[in-house]
Order: structure tokens, then sequence, then C-alpha cells
DNA sequence: ATACATCCCGTACCATGGTACGGAGTCAAG
DNA sequence: CTTGACTCCGTACCATGGTACGGGATGTAT
């Protein structure tokens, strides 16, 4: 028998069996035709599965991701580009934020150094100053 | 009259009115007393809920930060650091996704510049190679 | 004192991205 | 040829983090 199956596919990519049946049914993923009971993948089904979840982890919603597989069968370079684009630009604001972010755990971690007496002030280790509109 | 209103506190950290109630119906915003009729916020609670979105944005979830905020108050520092160099070590990796996801993005809006033709293979923006499992 | 904006409170609803359940069919090994 | 693992499919349920609605009370500016 070719292909593999939907547990084998699933396991290989990383996910549960129920999150790519989960995709099929909101269209991210085809569902092959089943000869004989038991459906078989190839491994376009793979790389696109992975496809899939590296977009999500670039912060795509399913439906943008939707869209973007949609675009790789096109021609539509231009909006290709734009939705890269304008991704591109909110992941490096994330970016940034995050490291903010590790810059004010740091800091808690250091203050919060064992040994030390008394509370540890988390909420001060990320106030970066407070506007005066009281 | 002393302190704002919640419509001001709200605006003040960036958040609707019904983030605001919402944060109190979970415990993580105190419910002041109200004389009269409406409710008065003063600089604590303002200083709360920015952190409260700072700590989101660091990737904590809401019970996560509940936590934080009780911890905040007592003396168990190491709790803290645990939490804080947990997270830290959490955005250290996420930080490394998002910039290979950056790479990803940079290589598709180059390879999918206009003027070019034919589509843009998106997909293969993101694909690293393949495991042979099939 | 009369608008008009805000507030209060409870309850309902929403989007996203899954996860669980259950009964029937199928497959592979011993 | 049975047993155990896996599949199929539909439907229901879940967690997270809000957002919306609506009627009545209250505050504020003119």
């Amino acid at each position: 028998m070719n292909g593999i199956s939907i547990g084998k596919l699933a396991k290989s990519a990383g996910v549960g069996v129920e999150t790519v049946r989960y995709y099929q049914r909101r269209g991210l993923l085809a569902v092959p035709l089943r000869n004989g009971g038991i459906r078989r993948y190839e491994a376009d089904d793979l790389r696109r599965l992975r496809f899939i979840r590296q977009a999500q982890s670039a912060g795509f919603t399913l439906d943008e991701i939707i869209e973007l597989l949609a675009l790789d069968a096109t021609d539509d370079r231009e909006r290709a580009r734009m939705l890269a684009l304008d991704r591109l630009s909110q992941i490096d604001k994330r970016i940034a934020e995050l490291q903010s972010a590790r810059g004010a755990l740091a800091k808690l971690a250091e203050t919060c150094t064992n040994g030390k007496a008394g509370p540890c002030p988390i909420i001060e280790a990320f106030d970066h100053g407070l506007l005066q509109v009281l």
C-alpha cells in the first residue's frame, strides 16, 4: 500500500490525529480518496501540514494560512509579497515586545534571587513609569 | 472627587472598559468600594492593569498572572524566580522561532518580488527539508 | 433642569484552535 | 480467525480571552 495513514502523518508533523482532521474540515488539508477503507497520505500532505504549523508559528491565523495556500498555486505574487511584508513587520514588533518582556523577567529573576528577605517586587519589575492621569 | 472612572482607567491602559470588568470578574483587579454611585480607581489599579498587559505580552496566561499578582505580595522569592526563569526560557525559544519565521518570510518576500512571472512558492519558502517517512 | 455621556451589573454571545466521544469498520500479527 | 490497534465520521464539548446588550442609575456641561 502506498502512502501513510493519518496517524503516521500526524505523528510526522508532531500534531494529533484530531488536529489533522480539524484542518481537513477547515479546508487546509485535502481529504484523499479512500481506496478500500482507509485513506492514505503522500509527501505533499506532510509538506503542507508542516507548512501550516510553521506559518502558525509565524503568527498567521488559520484563515490567513488558507489564503497563503490558495496563493501558493496562483500567480498573484504581489498579494503574497504584501502578506509576507505585513507579517514581517508584525513579527519584528513582536520580537521587540518579547525582548522587552525578557528584560523585565531577567530583572525580576535577578531581584528575586533567593537569600534576600522580603517580598519580590514583581509588578515593579515590569513598571516602566506611570503617567500622571489621576 | 478622588481617583478616576473605569472608562479613564481603561483608556489609560489602552484597554476597553469591558476588559477591565472582565479582569475584575477573574479576580485580577479589585473592585473598589463605591461611595455614591460610581467606583473610583487609583494609581495602584492602573499600575496593576498595566502590569497585567505587560505580563500578557510576555506570554503569561491570565491564570499565571493571577499567581504572579498573589506572589507579589508574599515572600516566596523562589517561586517567583522560578516562574520568571521558566518563562524566560520560553521567551527565548519563542524569539528564536519568530526569527526563523522571519527568515522564511523575508525569503518569501524576496522571491515574490513583483515582475517575475509564475506562481510564488510560498510553501517552499518555509520548507526546510522533508524527512523520509513515506 | 435637561441632555448626553458614562457607569453599573448580569447575562449572553463570540472567535480561535482545537480535543473528546462513541459506534462501526478495517488491518496486521499471532 | 480472533484480538488489539487504528481509522472513519459526525457531533459535542472545551479553554482562553474577551465583546456585546440592555435597562436603569448617575455625572457633567450648558
